[in-house]
This record gives C-alpha cells, sequence and structure tokens, in this order.
RNA sequence: GCCGAAGUGGCGGAACAGGCAGACGCGCACGACUCAAAAUCGUGUUCCCUCCGGGAAUGUGGGUUCGAUUCCCACCUUCGGCACCA
C-alpha cells in the first residue's frame, strides 16, 4: 500500500525559514569546486591501487582503450563510465577490482597529422595523450593510472616484436605474395577485415580499397578457424557470436581431383601424361554426376596451359577484362555471369565424362581452389551460366513427390532434397538439404571417393589469415632482417626493441619514411652477420591491441610481457565492455592471439575474456552519427563544466538502454542535474516545510517509517539486480524513484528516524558507483561516516522489510479489469476468492451467476470467467 | 538473397520468468512564488467518445491462453553484418 498523503491536509509553510538563504550559501552544491578536490584525494590516497590480494576474489574489469586522437568524445564517456559503475559496484561486492586504461597509440591519424605540419608523431602522441589522460581523469573513474600503457612507448612495441617473433618461430607468421587490398587513401594494405561495405571501403577512412599484387606478411589465424567457432564457456552477446560465426564461415563437403583430358576425344594420351589434376572444393559430393562442365577463376594457374591457340585471344582478353574489374568491382551485385572457353576439356571422375573448361569471373581465385564443376541442373549460378552459354545441364537429383507430369524443359535449378538419378551405383540414394555427413546422400559419396581415392572429405572457410603488413611509419616495426644468402630472420631477442627512428622525413608519397630512410633498413643479418635490410613495414595497429590486456598486469615489466604473478591473479578478464564494431576485428584477434599464446605456452586457458558486454552508440540530437563536418557533436568537457561529472555520468547511464544507443538530448540531461541537485537538498537540508496542525514539527508515524524502509530495500533488490544485468538506466530511474519517496517521507516527518539514516546511508552506497563525487562529499561531510565510501560494503537486501504486507489486486472479468481490492500479501487462494466476490463490482459483472472460472495467480491479480 | 537486432505516448525509455501497459525522465499545460522572467515547488499529461462512465491501443494480420509488449506462425518497416563462397 502506497503512503498515506497525510500531508494535503496540512498547509505549506508560505513563509521562508529565516536562516534558509545563508544555510543554502553554504551548503551550495558546487560540482566545479568538490569534483577535482575528490578526484585529487582519491588519487593521493591511492584508493583505486589494485594490488594482488589471495584473500579477495578477484574481477579483471576491461573497457576498450582509447586511440590518443586528442579529445575524448561522448562515445568515450558513454563506454567507459558505465563500465566504471559496474566495476566500482564489483568492488563494493567485495572483488578485489582491476579497472585499468591505457592509449592505442600507434596509428595512421598522428602520421597524416605529420604529413600535413611536420609534428612528430610521437611528439604529438604525447601531448594527445597527456591531454586525454586529463579528460579521462574528469570522469573520476576509478581507474588504476599506475598500469597505463602506452602502445606507442618502446617498453611496450618491444613485447609488440617478440610476439612477432614467437608466432613467426611457431610457423604463425608468413610472407606471400598475393593480391590484396589496399586503401590508395592511407597508402597501406589492409586485413580483410578492414575492409567493410558493398563499396569494399576501408574501415578507417572509407575510401574504396583497390587490389594490389604485394608481398605481405600474414598470421595464420585461420589454423584457428575451428577454435574459433566454439564459444564454449564465454559470455558473450549472441550477436558477436553470429558474426565471428559468418565471418569465419565454415563449410563442408568434399575436394575432389578432376584431370585435364586431352584436346581431342580419340586420342587417348599415356594415363597420367599431360593430364593436370585440377582439385576442386564441393559442398554437394552428391552432385558429381551432373558435372557437365568446369569454371576456372580467370587467375587460375592452369589457364594458360589449357587454353588451344584458337581460344588464346578471347580468353586473354577476359583475363585482361577481369583484372581491370576487380580493380573496381567484379562482385557487383546481381551482375550477369561472363565467361569464355578455354578450349581446354576436363575429365569427370566419378563417370569419365568429358567436359568443357571455361574461364568465368564468379569464381574466386580467393576461395577455394579457384576452379569448380558446374552443375547447372543443381546451382543456381551454374544453372544460369549453361543458360547463357547453351552448356549441357544433367538432373541427377529427382524431387521424390514429382508434381510436374514434365521431363521437359528444366526452368531453374532444383535445390530440394530427392533421390539419386543419373549417378551409376548411387541411384536411389536419398539426399536432404542437410549440409556436409549430415546428409545421407553427401556422406555416402564421400565414403565412396576416399574409397576410390578420387577425392576426400573437405572443410573449407571463408576466414583468410590476418594480413599484418602495413606501409606506414606510426607502428610497431616487424622484426625481421632479410639477406640474399639466409632469407628472412627475425631480429636476435637481445636486440629488441628495433626502435622507430626518430629522425625521419614527412613526405606526401605516400611511401613509408621508414623505406626512405637512408640507413636505418641497413643491419647484419642475423646468421651470417653480412649486410642485410630490415623490413620497413610496420604491424597492423590490431597486434598492439591484441595483447593490451596483459600489459596492463604489469606494463613496466621487463623480463617479459608481463610479470606471470600478475597474470596468475588477474587473468583471464572477468568483464569486457566495448563496441560491436570490433566483432571480427579486434574481437577475433584477440581471441586468435590468446589461442597462439596459449599453444606457445605463454598463456593459459582458451579465451581471454570471459565474459562480453557491447554498448550502443550515442547520435546527435538529430538524430545521425556525430561528427564534425555534421556539426551534431557533443563534447564531455562543455558538458562536465556545466553540470559537473556526476550529472554527466548519471545521464549517460540514464538516457538510453546502454547496449542500444540513442540520439542526445540537451534537454533532457537537465532531468540528471535536476536530480542530482534533489539530492543534495535533501542530504543537507533536512528540514521540512511542513507543520503539524497544531503547529509543531511533524513525527512520522509508524506506518511511514515501515514504508520508507520497505522502498528503500525494494530499491536495494532492483539496483543490485540491474548492476548483476548492466542495466543502467533503470539503476538511476530507481535511485530518481527512492529520492521522490524520501522527500515525501521528509515531508511526513521521518527525518532523524533510525530508518531515515538507515535509508540516507543506503542511498548513498547505491548512488556511489554511478555519482562518485557527490556521494563521497555527503558521505564524509553530511553524514559523517568514515572515508571513503568506495571502500564500503555493498548493503544488504532485508527481504522482510522489502515485504508488502498488504497489496492491491487487479481483478479482471473476461480479461479485462474491473476492479481491484487489498488483501493481505499472506491471504490464502481461498481468502483471495472470497473477497473478490464478496466484491460490489464483482457482484454486479456476475448478476448472481456462479464465475465460470476464477484464476488466482499469487500476489499478481485475480481473472473471473463468467 | 542470406544471417542478426529492433519496432511501446510528442520524445528517450519502463514492465523480474505469460499477470494492472506507459515506471523514471524530457517536453508540454495549468497553478504557487515573482513587478516580471528564469530557477524552484505543486498538479496534470497514451488516444478516442455521447467523459459520474465506457471503448481502443505495444509495427500489421492470425494463433495458443482465463489472460500476450512477453510464446508460436505469416508479413511490413528500420538498422547492422555477409553477399556469385562453389
Amino acid at each position: 500500500m502506497p503512503v498515506e498523503k497525510k500531508e494535503t491536509a496540512i498547509q505549506p509553510v508560505a513563509e521562508a525559514r529565516p536562516a534558509k538563504k545563508e544555510t543554502k550559501r553554504d551548503n551550495a552544491f558546487n560540482p566545479r569546486e568538490m569534483e577535482p578536490k575528490w578526484q585529487a584525494k582519491w588519487e593521493a590516497d591511492k584508493l583505486y591501487r589494485s594490488v594482488i590480494d589471495e584473500s579477495k576474489p578477484k574481477h579483471y574489469a576491461l573497457t576498450m582503450l582509447p586511440y590518443p586522437s586528442g579529445d575524448l568524445h561522448i562515445g568515450h564517456w558513454y563506454a567507459m563510465t558505465p563500465s566504471d559503475a559496474r566495476a566500482r559496484y564489483m568492488r563494493m561486492k567485495g572483488y578485489n577490482v582491476l579497472f585499468p586504461m591505457g592509449f592505442d597509440a600507434f596509428g595512421l591519424p598522428a602520421e597524416n597529422a605529420a604529413i600535413k605540419d611536420g609534428v612528430h608523431p610521437m611528439k604529438r602522441t604525447a601531448q594527445n595523450v597527456e591531454r586525454m589522460r586529463k579528460q579521462l581523469r574528469s570522469m573520476g573513474a576509478m581507474f588504476d593510472w599506475e598500469r597505463e600503457a602506452v602502445s606507442s612507448d618502446p617498453e611496450y612495441y618491444k613485447w609488440t616484436e617478440w610476439f612477432f617473433i614467437q608466432l613467426f618461430k611457431m610457423g604463425l607468421a608468413y610472407r606471400k605474395m598475393s593480391a590484396v587490398d589496399w586503401c590508395p587513401n592511407c597508402n597501406t594494405t589492409l586485413a580483410r577485415e578492414q575492409v567493410w561495405g558493398d563499396d569494399r571501403h576501408c574501415e578507417r577512412c572509407g575510401t574504396p580499397v583497390i587490389k594490389k599484387d604485394l608481398d605481405q606478411w600474414f598470421f595464420k589465424t585461420t589454423k584457428y578457424a575451428d577454435e574459433l567457432l566454439n564459444f564454449d564457456g564465454i559470455d558473450w552477446p549472441q550477436t558477436v557470436k553470429t558474426l565471428q560465426t559468418n565471418w569465419i564461415d565454415r563449410s563442408e563437403g568434399a575436394s575432389v581431383i578432376f584431370h585435364t583430358a586431352p584436346p581431342s576425344p580419340p586420342a587417348p594420351l599415356p594415363q597420367g601424361e599431360g593430364r593436370h589434376p585440377i582439385e576442386i572444393f564441393t559442398t554437394r559430393p552428391d552432385t558429381l554426376w551432373g558435372a557437365t562442365f568446369m569454371v576456372f577463376s580467370p587467375e587460375h594457374p592452369l589457364v594458360d596451359e589449357i587454353t588451344t591457340p584458337e581460344n588464346k585471344a578471347a580468353v586473354e582478353e577476359y583475363k585482361a577484362q577481369a583484372a581491370r574489374q576487380s580493380d573496381i568491382q567484379r562482385g557487383a551485385v546481381d551482375k550477369e555471369k561472363t565467361g569464355v572457353f578455354t578450349g581446354g576439356y576436363a575429365i569427370n571422375p566419378v563417370n569419365q565424362a568429358r567436359i568443357p573448361i571455361w574461364i568465368a569471373d564468379y569464381v574466386l581465385m580467393t576461395y577455394g581452389t579457384g576452379a569448380i564443376m558446374a552443375v547447372p541442373a543443381h546451382d543456381e549460378r551454374d544453372f544460369a551460366f549453361a543458360r547463357k552459354y547453351d552448356l549441357p545441364i544433367v538432373p541427377v537429383i529427382k524431387p521424390e513427390v514429382q508434381s510436374e507430369a514434365d521431363e521437359g524443359e528444366i526452368e531453374a535449378a532444383y535445390i530440394g532434397d530427392g533421390v539419386m538419378i543419373n549417378s551409376g551405383p548411387f541411384n536411389g540414394t536419398k539426399v536432404n538439404t542437410e549440409k556436409g555427413r549430415k546428409n545421407p546422400g553427401i556422406s555416402k559419396v564421400i565414403d565412396w571417393l576416399e574409397k576410390e581415392g578420387i577425392g576426400k572429405e573437405s572443410v573449407n572457410y571463408r576466414y583468410r589469415d590476418w594480413l599484418i603488413s602495413r606501409q606506414r611509419y606510426w607502428g610497431a616495426p616487424i622484426p625481421m632482417i632479410h639477406c640474399n644468402a639466409h632469407g628472412w630472420n627475425p631480429v636476435p631477442e637481445d636486440q629488441l626493441p628495433v626502435m622507430l627512428p626518430e629522425d625521419v622525413e614527412w613526405k606526401p608519397t605516400g611511401e613509408s619514411p621508414l623505406k626512405l630512410h637512408p640507413t636505418w633498413k641497413n643491419a647484419p643479418c642475423p646468421v651470417c652477420g653480412e649486410p642485410a635490410t630490415r623490413e620497413t613495414d610496420t604491424m597492423d595497429t590490431f597486434m598492439c591491441s591484441s595483447w593490451y590486456h596483459l600489459r596492463y598486469l604489469s606494463p613496466h615489466y621487463d623480463k617479459g610481457p608481463f610479470d606471470e604473478a600478475e597474470y596468475n591473479y588477474w587473468m583471464p578478464v572477468d568483464t569486457y565492455t566495448g563496441g560491436i564494431e570490433h566483432a571480427t576485428m579486434h574481437l577475433l584477434y584477440t581471441r586468435f592471439f590468446h589461442k597462439a599464446l596459449r599453444d606457445a605456452g605463454i598463456t593459459e586457458g582458451n579465451e581471454p575474456m570471459l565474459q562480453l558486454r557491447n554498448q550502443g552508440m550515442v547520435l546527435g540530437e538529430d538524430n545521425e552519427k556525430m561528427s564534425k563536418s555534421r556539426g551534431n557533436v557533443i563534447a564531455p568537457d562543455v558538458l562536465v563544466d556545466k553540470y559537473g561529472a556526476d550529472t554527466v555520468r548519471a545521464y549517460i547511464m540514464f538516457f538510453a538502454r546502454w547496449e542500444m544507443g540513442a540520439p542526445w538530448d540537451s534537454q533532457g540531461i537537465e532531468g540528471s542535474a535536476r536530480w542530482v541537485r534533489r539530492v543534495w537538498t535533501l542530504f543537507t537540508d533536512p528540514s521540512t516545510t511542513l507543520r503539524s496542525a497544531q503547529g509543531g514539527p511533524i513525527v512520522a508515524s509508524d506506518e511511514v517509517k515501515k514504508n520508507l524502509r520497505r522502498k528503500v530495500h525494494q530499491t536495494l533488490r532492483k539496483v543490485t539486480r540491474n548492476f548483476e544485468q548492466f542495466e543502467f538506466n533503470t539503476i538511476v530511474s530507481s535511485l530518481m524513484e527512492l529520492m521522490n519517496e524520501m522527500y515525501k517521507a521528509r515531508e511526513a516527518g521521518a527525518v532523524g528516524s533510525g530508518e531515515w539514516k538507515e535509508a540516507q546511508e543506503i542511498y548513498l552506497k547505491m548512488m556511489a558507483p554511478v555519482t562518485p563525487h557527490i556521494a563521497e562529499e555527503l558521505w564524509t561531510n553530511y553524514l559523517h561516516k568514515p572515508y571513503s565510501i568506495h571502500q564500503q560494503q555493498w548493503p544488504q537486501v532485508d527481504e522482510a522489510a522489502a515485504k508488502e504486507d498488504v497489496i492491491e489486486l487487479p481483478v479482471q472479468i473476461n480479461g479485462k479489469v474491473r476492479d481491484r481490492i487489498n488483501v493481505p500479501a499472506e491471504a490464502t487462494e481461498e481468502e483471495v476468492r472470497a473477497a473478490v466476490l464478496a466484491s460490489a463490482v464483482v457482484q454486479k459483472y456476475l448478476e448472481g451467476r456462479e464465475p465460470r472460472k476464477v484464476i488466482v495467480a499469487k500476489g499478481k491479480l485475480v481473472s473471473l470467467v463468467v
């Protein structure tokens, strides 16, 4: 039952109390003074310094580290302050919490700026880091700054280089010549993950990429493809798991070896001679008998070999055109299929059929083997191609229930289930729509292929190895040396780090300054000591961020990438928070990295981050993505200056569902500012504006006090659950609600009672993770409790106090709420039923009849069917 | 085309596990205070009607149920990812 509105009978005191103005000034809420004061004290007292403590359970809370652009964005606040609030909550719950911060400091913007204005990236980065540290401190977060790591510091990138060498030694880093994605604006190659969208643009700058044939360093991420598809034991959002699964895109099937056939049918060549094996991958080995032609990618190495003289010109022309097109966009949507006949033939190994070999750009060199068997009867693409070029179509799967009385023209490729036909020994075998071994037809054919030695079960992935070479200066050098006699060898580990030279020139040529440096690249071969050349490319910065969570453990440790004692205590990361845009980039790279290090014996366990939560995005007030060009950017510094950090933190947590994000609302923040100020007033001004009818102070009734206590514990229960579940918006709204109740209780004279004091204490403790400064100020200076509130235990819910004794039950009659009755919370079903039937409203609807059905949902409602 | 997420007042959003739809806040309206405004405080605020009462409503249409924002089926819209992947 809600608090009785006794105060309605009492007139507000019109005249302000004489001392009020003075008091107000003394107690003025001034975050601009108060917040820096506490920030300085917390830091001086090392309040947030996290040290190993075996007596407590540990909690490693991590939020994605920022790039030091030089200005903290509202998006950083949105990502970090709720993470901070939760880390603080975990700390109050009794965990020894590590919540570190650092900078992902290598990267292109600093280098591009250097080309423009000549300021060295090292200098600019240092300045930006300094500025962002200050801005980050203004959040009042519990970062342990003694663990700060900056990826562009030599003491950091020494180990980034060291990791490269470990991967190289394991055979996981290798060099390969291939057609790679090149961003003409960033002047560097990119990994596949870093090329986005329909127009295949650079993830960083938005410029469409082009293809270039280059010799580059790769990490063998594909070796871990299967393991990366396994998310056992980690609590990650389904969305991220799905994105990663789709990105890796495993498909099961078979690899089958075809052979080239002699040019003209009657001339049988001796076994083996002049016959090239052609390996293909197929997910449908059950349709092998329907393969009526083959298609090679124009880049396939066998194309020149098999092309007959009379087709040479056309093939060359097509290849040239395809090469040109790949620079623009070969994979345009719904493009009509094109191709040319090579003049060459292959033998289908299952039925010895002699089938023509075509080239077409719908077959990609980068997937499978770059060659396919074409089964036009059961593949839409092959069907379209066969139709266009009038190639034979042989059905090998017959639908079990054939509605058409046809045998006439086939109108489309048949993809469904059925029975194999025209397939030699397999005629009559059932085929369904399952993939891989789950499909009986596929499974039987694979067994047979293996027995016959024609092919074998095989798995293919869309996933590629990670291209990590970047033709840029501002990154960790790839610690490799090339010698004409001994090839590529790692820099000896005792010579790490390979330092970036500082004396470089910035030229807008698109060439890395490292390459243009007169002497830097000269180094003795680690094997023979003769003059050799350093690799002048640097590493993808995602390499730096793949292990930063390890460097935080001991950022200045020099005997290894991290101190093992710290590792053993803190790892793995318990809660990781950040944007979902990294789903197939950082979040995939770091999992790969951890697994590779595990296999090197450096890390333990299968996963680096146990729990992941993604925040959404803050949009501009115009509901568009924030950008300088749109002029809709919200600057947190300005807001902190105007409202104080606590208000900004509170609003950030309040205004949207964290995982969804929402547009910013400059008026909306006033509500949070009002809340913070009203809490301030509630704690600093205990007087009520009301007097009892007799003119004396009001003394709260037992009922008022009991109701207050109930509300406090109900709120505590809810806020606790919300913290556990990352529901930050309802934490703040529950606190607002409780504050409103406390104002009412104050008016009803509850101030000074034990219940009031308990309410105040619990209120500030619940508030502390959200608004750490005001909570500390009120706790120490107004409640005079021992400093610091951030070292207090999270309060316990008193379930007995939280319980309602009388509840109001809505009464539904035929699904509509017609009445409400008050019953004791403990009332039995019979008692509730009796109370409902006694209601005049219910009687009216019953019109003297018995209800057909009475459903009592205990504590919730009563539903009658009449 | 495939995969995923989401559609609730003027707005952001709430509703623990099928049980009172719209908590909390913004905005708006009215009132108090003020010479006035701002701030502050109070009251109200889903829509509609023949307004003591009643009806409709959580993207649309069905279904299950005493009861559906919640579960099931189909569809629409928006956003994100993938896209000739053999």
